[in-house]
DNA sequence: CTTGACATTGACGTTGCGTCAAGCTCTACC
DNA sequence: GGTAGAGCTTGACGCAACGTCAATGTCAAG
């Protein structure tokens, strides 16, 4: 008793090009071939076909699936590791789902027109307190002033360089680089020379640079960028040594 | 003041792969190309970039980004449409999930071998008591001695019948074939007769399939089957009509 | 014998690039 | 001015899981 491959196909939910697939790959061969190439499908085979389809909508890959039904014992393991996949894949669309919902808000709210956006939620104004009080008012008003003659590109392009640097100091750290090593503190010179720029002239000494590393670990919206307590941290500790060596 | 396409990569954190696929679909062309067949790019094209990439991390496909960027205007629309996709995305996942976990809690209680999982829920010993009230005692132990004679295999191709015929029922139903059509009583025949193999010689009296069909519409386990309600009673009704004409 | 349904084997299309491969170009150093 | 080592170019295949023609052979029924 066995079956042809449209009533395979339909007995089982699925289409005939499917069924062709997995013969192509040796997923699930027919029990059958006739003369004529036809393709004779068997009870067995249509159990198999069940159990192939039932992993296909848990979501495993069809190696995968494979490799379960050649090793029974292992299924748990790939539905355990599986499982793991399937989180995160949640997590991440759980975050973009939060961030697409902020961007429509956003526009919806007229404030901001998708350029923006770009800058990451780093605001300019946003530290305009900070800024003054450390460094005085006229800093902070030079720094504006400058920030404003920029293009959006031009701005899009300066803080593009302060993602690069914060990825290159996430790097390090992870690659357990030391603070006052080399790679460290090329980051670091990176950095100053970038800060330099938003400074527009305004000296850069070795104090300021302390203070600014410091600053970092203190205030956590400027820590959040650099991956936490730990990632401030060892940007203030690259940013002091590189002060001393000034 | 432009970049290569190595200075761009890095500076937007892509690769200059990307940055030439964009090109050769006409997303993102560079500013300007050397006689040498390089590509630069301006502050500019960085500034398209930008919104490039942050479109594209809020999951919109290249074709989609292309029209946002063209019709800055259909930029909300296009964040809604593709909002609703991550939401149903997402509760996919959600269902995905919970099916992955319970697979594996049964599995860790050595419950089912993953064979048993394929019968849709369908525990033929979950209806014992009906059965069993129904028709005695006697009818249901030698239904369950013929289930048991069966392998893996029978049981599942049995089941697929079953499922054919619910899948029938639920396209006559969408149709609006009547429930004393040709169509649904030529289904409900193969009906009969996929119960009747269960039965296994137990006479199938009118009697007991007007029965069965009520049962449908009283037990909401078995109504869902034939999805819903309305599905039931429309079974029931094509089995009332196959059990008058008898 | 014809017709229509069903079967076969290619082979391209889909999505967004990764990854060679072969060859030209630029920069730096000797 | 030669040479090495980056960096750039244009193809072109690969991936995941089939959908979708296209051209053609086969089976059952009238």
């Amino acid at each position: 008793m066995d079956w042809s491959i449209q009533q395979v196909a339909s007995l089982a939910g699925t289409t005939s090009r499917t069924l062709r697939h997995y013969a192509d790959i040796g997923l699930l061969k027919p029990s059958r071939v006739g003369s004529n190439g036809y393709r004779y499908y068997d009870a067995a085979a249509l159990t198999r076909l069940q159990r192939i389809l039932l992993l296909r909508e848990l979501g495993l890959g069809l190696p995968a699936i494979a490799e379960v039904l050649e090793r029974e014992t292992s299924a748990p393991t790939a539905l355990a590791t599986h499982l793991q996949l399937l989180r995160e894949e949640q997590q991440r669309l759980d975050r973009q789902i939060a961030a697409v919902e902020k961007t429509i808000t956003k526009l919806n709210e007229g404030e901001a027109l998708m350029a923006d956006e770009m800058f990451d939620g780093f605001d300019h104004t946003q530290y305009k307190e900070e800024v003054s009080q450390r460094w005085g008012a006229e800093a902070y008003a030079s720094g504006d002033r400058w920030w404003k003659t920029l293009t959006d590109a031009d701005r899009a392009a300066f803080m593009q360089q302060q993602k690069q640097i914060q990825a290159d100091y996430a790097a390090a750290l992870a690659a357990g680089e030391p603070a006052d090593g080399d790679v460290a503190q090329e980051i670091t010179a990176r950095q100053v020379e970038w800060i330099a720029i938003g400074w527009q002239g305004r000296p850069v000494t070795a104090e300021a640079i302390r203070g600014l590393g410091q600053m970092y670990v203190d205030d956590p919206r400027f820590g959040a960028n650099y991956g936490g307590p730990d990632g401030a941290a060892y940007v203030r500790d690259a940013m002091a040594v590189y002060a001393d060596r000034m």
